[in-house]
DNA sequence: CCTTGTGAAGTTCTTCACAGCA
DNA sequence: TGCTGTGAAGAACTTCACAAGG
């Protein structure tokens, strides 16, 4: 039975509202619950929330709901979140740096431990407490130290060549914040992050509605 | 006939690789070379693109393909992308500061006009040009210069409740940095930005391929 | 000959609805 | 009674495949 990549991406975030409940005190939360913690309420996604944990296994009690502590642990282990996950950034410029200084990645397990730049005059330098290694050494520090994942965060031009050497280093998950669409090879995660794209589409919906400023 | 969400989601994608064959001096491309941008070649999605072309008009010519400088104008004319769109941005923090230095915005059209934060010893800073507002003076400042889009950066506990205030001041459209599933009445568009979900879910991959470093 | 535009077919994802169990 | 787990039904989306037109 394969799992449907939807599935995937929404498990992290019943991982997190799991953990709203849990900070809150409640023992035990029902899908209906979840649910409405995630979409509009009323819609139903309750069904959905059932569906998607089944892929993995029986997790609730009948008339009860689910014990939230342990769903989270479940999901936790399914997702792979009881690690450290280690990553590298390619790209120190403005972008680079707030990503290095982003405080919401070190408390969920993942670090970035490495840090290229193409840049000479930026080699060298502190970068949020890191070493900025020249991108030319990039096969040769991830031989030594291997990562996890990949931050890419290089001007448009040089993101798919940067990407490909990634790949070509053995890393299997790519987190691209350049404007581009890129390629990866089969068994290689990408996941594109890009405001624009998410603004450009709200667009459409602002510019069809009346009374909007302009 | 109503046109899915998931086809105005692409129709940026289509422009930026449009733009792409532009500069590259292309005049003509196939729905075929699109798809190929877009995705892994072989699978199809040329279909898809015409599909998706065709909710909007006829822009191609049979046995040419789609004149390049034509259909992105008209891709442009779908989004709204025709004008600058005004942003307020609530949250000066680290993540709030990068967000007002990105220079992926204004080449788009897209303008941070106002700023906003919560820290009284914030209030009155020179913030990458812009004065940082209070965030108790949204209502009075947004009544008097208008946006189209809110951005919220602030601490997940304050987002909720910043949404729903940038919502009474009648913005229609956000994009929220903060690590919660935020609600939003009916007709207002929310695009959530958390790259720590997108970590999360790759992770499920990573933890099943055997080889993986740890 | 080449490529669009599009109904129809196919696939995937979501929701329903209810048996079964606490 | 209340809520899960899940086949079956339904909705949404994607792909096929081909007529039509340059």
């Amino acid at each position: 039975m394969a799992i449907p990549e939807v599935v995937i991406e929404r498990l992290p975030e019943y991982a997190r509202v799991l953990s709203q409940f849990e900070s809150r005190g409640r023992e035990v939360v029902s899908s209906q619950e979840i649910g409405d913690a995630l979409r509009r309420p009323g819609r139903t996604s309750a069904a959905q929330v059932r569906k998607d944990l089944s892929y993995f296994g029986r997790f609730g009690k009948q008339g009860r709901g689910y014990n939230v502590r342990k769903l989270l642990e479940e999901l936790r282990r399914i997702l792979g979140l009881n690690r450290q996950w280690r990553m590298a950034l390619v790209g120190t410029g403005r972008l680079g740096m707030a990503i290095l200084g982003y405080e919401g990645f070190e408390p969920q397990g993942f670090r970035i431990i490495h840090a290229f730049d193409s840049d000479p005059a930026m080699a060298g330098n502190d970068a949020g407490g890191l070493r900025v290694h020249s991108t030319d050494e990039i096969e040769e520090v991830l031989a030594k130290s291997p990562v996890d994942i990949g931050i890419v965060a290089v001007p448009a031009e040089m993101a798919q060549g940067v990407i490909d050497r990634l790949v070509q280093c053995g890393i299997r998950a790519i987190l691209n914040y350049a404007p581009i669409t890129a390629r990866v090879p089969e068994g290689v995660e990408l996941k594109p992050i890009d405001p624009v794209l998410h603004l450009q589409s709200m667009t459409y919906h602002l510019k069809a509605r009346a009374g909007s400023f302009g």
